[in-house]
This record gives structure tokens, C-alpha cells and sequence, in this order.
RNA sequence: CGGGGCGUGGCGCAGCUUGGUAGCGCGCUUGCUUUGGGAGCAAGAAGUCGCAGGUUCAAAUCCUGUCGCCCCGACCA
């Protein structure tokens, strides 16, 4: 492959665009890779299609070594499919919908699950067909209601999505793993830093789950991981160790008057004043009630969700906990219709006989004594005992993570940190086979259900987290794996640097390289080099005012280095740089 | 959905308060000079000032409406 600068369909502004916010989108764009089209779709210019279709080659190269057969389904489907599972109205405002001239419905994929279903579904259906895993690079449609920072979060974007079909759970599990493996591979080839978290099943009643997530400070997700032991989780699958159950004798129960003590502070506050309890914030219990909503019904159920006084219910935590039932606020209109439920003075004391369910964060352990309300105005409780004075129905995890909480793992601190999420590999188990009915038949005559695992990649997501983790204050530092080109050479003089520079070229791509030579005429040395820097091409060859010498200069554009080579050696030493 | 900001040549912006010939930088075209860090000089091309209505002798500027875009939030009871 050979570019040439001068022909090349390429315009690099000076300045940051003025809708970008993150460095990536920045980058991507000043660097003339996208353009923007509408809020969050983008065009792909030469450079950057390039860069997108070599991080597709390695996820294809990858998912073929671990026997994966790519298909590929189209981005236009019809409504039926996604009627069958129930997702036509379970994904509401994010789906893109549209109609045919006939007024029939059709929408524009934002995942396949379905179509791989149903189309092993209608091709085998011996037990003697499985295991069979496949996969395709397909555009996937979202209208999502906040796309953000460029090509990080669009509304159009690349996916790789895979499919693993087992006979048995052992089967999944092997899949599993090798996508595991496989996945590993791919973000390693890549360049991109990234931890492997354990992460929500959720809805989807899958088993296992684990997402691959970049750590950028740019990032949507927030994540765990321990210095110690490895462990790593996203926020919301993070496990809270309990505490050991507390047997020792508690004074009982004392209704204490605490006017005036709306928030956990003030109430800290006055109890010590008052009544020396010398407690803190974390010896409190916080009682928020939530109502659970389930999807596809007009079931609404009060919930009441217990946690530390020192410690902010994290939504989305609970709304992990809670799914498929989707939390939503208690208005003021709800408490009018739960007298019982004193706003600002709830306490657990009273929700079994207001048939209230009530769950707890994994710290309150039998046993443990609270200070919380005493579902009356103005006063609160104390020596209020798990197990004694109110039963909690269950544990949930909804309160937020803090740096330094202790790691389930091994009790170490925890550290926090924000990541984009590039893969995610998924224990599916048996729902979208039982909607398809998909089943083999066995060698006792017998249909068996079809297990399944689901495996993503964010291959267009991927460019960005790499632009994203990978630059300087002069532009992109491509991976060699993904750069547009193996080596930029830039001729810049007034004698024939340019000729020099352009035979270099020709040699280098008929020895196996992938070629970008800066041949512009009449373009100063100055924008030549910023450009190089800019577009981020790992080795970077200047022929320039030492040519008449026979010196040209190696430059490696991570490392930052120069050096002056002899021009008669620049082939082999450019080979030897870009490891030829 | 809530809050904030912004719509002026291809890109980045000023002008608006206080109405009066639409401007700057980058980029682009032509010529001459220049060639190791986003060159210099000269001459050019290119904008219905998001859209609609209103006020006015006169609107980018004031008023009303509307559309769009960007950022933050989506919870702390």
C-alpha cells in the first residue's frame, strides 16, 4: 500500500473543532479521519476507514482462529423478529424504527440475537450440527437519548457480535472461555490498555458475565479493581462483603426527639449533642423508598431500600439489583397515598405491618444496632437491631462504592476508576432459545434446548478508545496494528527531497510495508512535520536538508526519538523499525 | 425530560449591549519570493448572519415564535 500526500482525500484543521469535548474526538477529527454528519453519526475518511478496517481485520482474525464463521445479517429487519422476544416495545425510544411504502414496520438493528437464533434455528437441527459459534461486523442503529464525544458513544456504530450454540452448560462454558481468550488476544494485537471486570447478568438471566473496559478518564463506567488480589468489577456488579453477624446483648429500642434533622448531618449532629451518642454518619440507617415498576405490566410496587447514613444510594446499582423491574422516584404524591411512610422519618420498624417490602445494603447483619426514624415527625430511634427490631426481607446492593471499601476478594482497598466499555462476553443460557424454541434433536430422539452465549466488540468505539488512550500534545500515536501506515515519509527541501523521498516509497512498498510519503509540492517543512505528528504513523522518515550528505532522519513517533541515518541504509533500517 | 451554552463564507471566531456599507484568523485561487517546525508580499473568490414573523426609513443587532447543535444532569428522598 502506497499513499501520497498529494492526492491523498485528506483536509487536517489547525484548530480543535468546536463541538469536540474529549481528546479523542478532537484528534480524530482535526486529523481529517471523520466528519461529522448529524449528532452522533460520523463519515470515515481514507485514513480513518483504513485504521477501522485494521481494527476489524484483527477481531476477524481472532474470532476465525477460535473456529468462529463470520455471516453477516443486514441492518434493515423486519418488525416480527424482534416481536417474538418482545423487544419491539421492550426498547422503546432506542430503537430506530421506520416504515416500508406499504406502511409495514421494519427498524434498523441495534443487536442480532434474534437473527442468529433464528437462523441456526433454520438450518440445524441434529445434536450431531453443535457446538457452532457465529459472528459478524455489522453497523448497529441506536437512537440513543444522549450520543456523546464523537465516535465513543454514536447512534451508528461497528460492532463485532458473536453467537456460541451449545448442547449443555459445559458446552457454553468452553465457548465462553474461548472467547475469553480470544478477546484477550484481540484488545492485546490492539494496543489498548484494559481490564477485565466481572459485570451485571441482569436481565438477560444469563450466568456469567464479563466486560472488557478501557480506564480513561473519558469513560461512562465506573469500575472497581484491587491492587492485591486482581480483582476487578464494574461498579455495578461490585459485591459488599458482610460484615460478621453481631451476637452481644443491645440496649433496647429508645425514641429519641429530634426535631429539625432533615438531613443525615443534622441528625448526627443533635443526637450527639443531645444525647452523647457519639455516633457517625455510618451508624445511621437511611431508608429510601423507591417504586419498582415492571416492564410489559402496570404492576408498581412499593419498595423500601435500607443503607448506611454515610453512604448515597447509587442509582444505577439498584437499578442492576432491581432488573428486570425498573426503580422510579416516590414522589410527594406517593407518600400522600402511604400515610404510613413518614417522609424524612422512616424507619424499618413498622414496614411488616405496612406490608412494605424492605431490603437491606449487606451491612446491616443480624444483630447490628441503627440509629434511624421513628416513622414520626421530628423523631428518630436508636438501638434499633436487625433481627430484633425489624426483619429485613433480603440484602440488596444499591449503595455506592467508595475508593478504599474492602475488596470481596481478599478484603484489600479498592480503588475506583472510569473506563469505556470495548467488549463484553456473556453467559446467555437458554432465553432467546426458548423464544425461538430452538432445540437439536438428540441421539435418543429427544429435542434438547440450545444454550447460548453472546460476545461483543466495539469495533468502531475501539478507534476512538485507542485515540482516546493513545496521544501526545502533537496529535495520535497509532499502534502499528492499526496505523494507517506503517511509516510516514515526508520529503521537504528545495533540491529533489521530494523525488528521494517518493523512490524510498516505491522500495519500501514493494518490500512488503505500508507506505504514506508526504509529497506535496510547495508545502513548508513546518506543516509537514505537524502533520506527521498529527496523523500519528508510528515511524516517521524525514528526507530533508541532509540529503545532498546522504543523511536522512528516523523517527519513532511514541518514543518521540531522532536519529540520523545514512540515506543508503534508510530500507533496511525503516524495515528493521516497523519490524519487517 | 431538566439545566446551561451556541447558531455569522469550508474551519475557528469577533460584531449584537447602544439598529446605519458584514469583519478577522486559518484554509482556498493567482503571481513572485521562500523551504528543518503550522513562511512572506501582492492580488482575488467565497457568507440569503439557522428559519419564520414582527417593530423600524433601516435589523446579524431589538421583540415574538420556531428549528437545530454542543455540554452537564438524569437519584440523594
Amino acid at each position: 500500500m502506497l499513499l501520497r500526500m498529494s492526492t491523498l482525500f485528506l483536509r487536517t484543521l489547525r484548530e480543535d473543532p468546536a463541538d469536540a469535548e474529549v481528546p479523542s474526538h478532537k484528534l480524530l477529527v482535526r486529523a481529517g479521519y471523520v466528519r461529522r454528519v448529524a449528532p452522533g453519526i460520523y463519515s470515515w475518511l481514507p485514513l480513518g476507514k483504513i485504521v477501522l478496517e485494521n481494527v476489524a481485520r484483527v477481531v476477524r482474525e481472532e474470532m476465525d482462529r477460535i473456529g468462529a464463521q463470520e455471516v453477516l445479517f443486514p441492518a434493515l429487519l423486519p418488525r416480527d423478529f424482534y416481536e417474538s422476544t418482545g423487544r419491539w416495545t421492550e426498547y422503546g425510544d432506542t430503537l430506530f424504527r421506520l416504515k416500508d411504502r406499504k406502511g409495514a414496520d421494519y427498524l434498523l438493528g441495534p443487536t442480532h440475537e434474534e437473527m442468529f437464533t433464528d437462523m441456526v434455528k433454520g438450518e440445524y437441527s441434529s445434536y450431531k450440527d453443535y457446538p457452532v459459534t457465529l459472528y459478524q461486523i455489522q453497523t448497529k442503529y441506536r437512537d440513543e437519548a444522549r450520543p456523546r464525544a464523537g465516535i465513543l458513544r454514536g447512534r451508528e456504530f461497528v460492532m463485532k457480535d458473536s453467537y456460541s450454540f451449545d448442547l449443555d452448560d459445559d458446552g457454553l462454558k468452553r465457548s465462553y472461555e474461548l472467547h475469553r481468550d480470544a478477546y484477550i488476544r484481540i484488545f492485546d494485537r490492539l494496543g489498548i490498555d484494559y481490564k477485565i471486570c466481572f459485570a451485571m447478568s441482569g436481565a438477560m438471566g444469563g450466568s456469567a458475565s464479563e466486560e472488557f473496559l478501557a480506564p480513561c478518564d473519558t469513560g461512562e463506567d465506573t469500575f472497581v479493581a484491587c491492587r492485591n488480589c486482581g480483582y476487578a468489577a464494574n461498579a455495578e456488579a461490585v459485591v459488599t462483603p458482610a460484615p460478621p453477624a453481631v451476637t452481644a446483648g443491645q440496649p433496647p429500642l429508645e425514641v429519641l426527639d429530634t426535631p429539625d434533622t432533615p438531613t443525615i448531618d443534622s441528625l448526627v449532629a443533635h443526637v450527639n449533642e443531645h444525647y452523647g451518642l457519639g455516633i457517625t454518619a455510618a451508624d445511621t440507617l437511611k431508608n429510601i423508598v423507591v417504586k419498582v415498576r415492571t416492564p410489559g405490566s402496570d404492576e408498581v410496587r412499593t419498595l423500601v431500600v435500607g443503607v448506611p447514613g454515610d453512604r448515597e444510594v447509587d442509582f444505577k446499582r439498584l437499578e442492576a439489583s432491581l432488573s428486570p423491574g425498573v426503580p422510579e422516584i416516590f414522589e410527594a404524591e406517593d407518600f400522600a397515598r402511604h400515610p404510613g411512610l413518614v417522609r424524612g422519618y422512616i424507619g424499618p420498624q413498622v414496614l411488616k405491618e405496612l406490608g412494605i417490602d424492605y431490603l437491606v445494603d449487606p451491612r446491616v447483619v443480624a444483630g447490628s444496632s441503627w440509629v434511624t426514624g421513628a416513622n414520626e415527625p421530628g423523631k428518630h430511634a436508636a438501638h434499633v437491631v436487625a433481627g430484633r427490631d425489624f426483619q429485613p426481607d433480603g440484602t440488596i446492593e444499591a449503595a455506592e462504592v467508595r475508593p478504599g471499601d474492602d475488596c470481596p476478594r481478599c478484603g484489600h482497598a479498592l480503588s475506583i476508576d472510569r473506563g469505556i466499555e470495548i467488549g463484553h462476553i456473556f453467559q446467555l443460557g437458554r432465553k432467546y432459545a426458548d423464544a425461538a424454541q430452538l432445540d437439536a434433536l438428540g441421539p435418543d430422539g429427544k429435542p434438547i434446548r440450545i444454550t447460548m452465549g453472546s460476545y461483543g466488540v466495539g469495533v468502531s468505539r475501539a478507534v476512538a478508545v485507542l485515540a482516546e488512550q493513545l496521544h501526545d500534545g502533537l496529535g495520535l500515536v497509532w499502534p502499528r496494528e492499526v496505523a494507517p501506515a506503517d511509516v510516514h515519509i515526508v520529503g521537504t527541501g528545495k533540491e529533489n527531497q521530494v523525488e528521494v523521498a517518493s523512490g524510498l516509497a516505491e522500495t519500501l512498498e514493494a518490500r512488503g510495508l505500508r507506505v504514506l510519503v508526504d509529497d506535496r509540492p510547495q508545502v513548508s517543512p513546518g506543516v509537514k512535520f505537524k502533520d506527521a505528528e498529527l496523523l500519528g504513523v508510528p515511524t516517521i522518515l524525514i528526507v530533508g536538508r541532509g540529503v545532498s550528505q546522504g543523511v536522512v532522519e528516523l523517527r519513532d513517533r511514541a518514543a518521540g526519538t531522532k536519529e540520523e541515518i545514512p540515506l543508503d541504509e534508510a530500507v533496511e533500517r525503516v524495515l528493521a523499525a516497523c519490524g519487517a
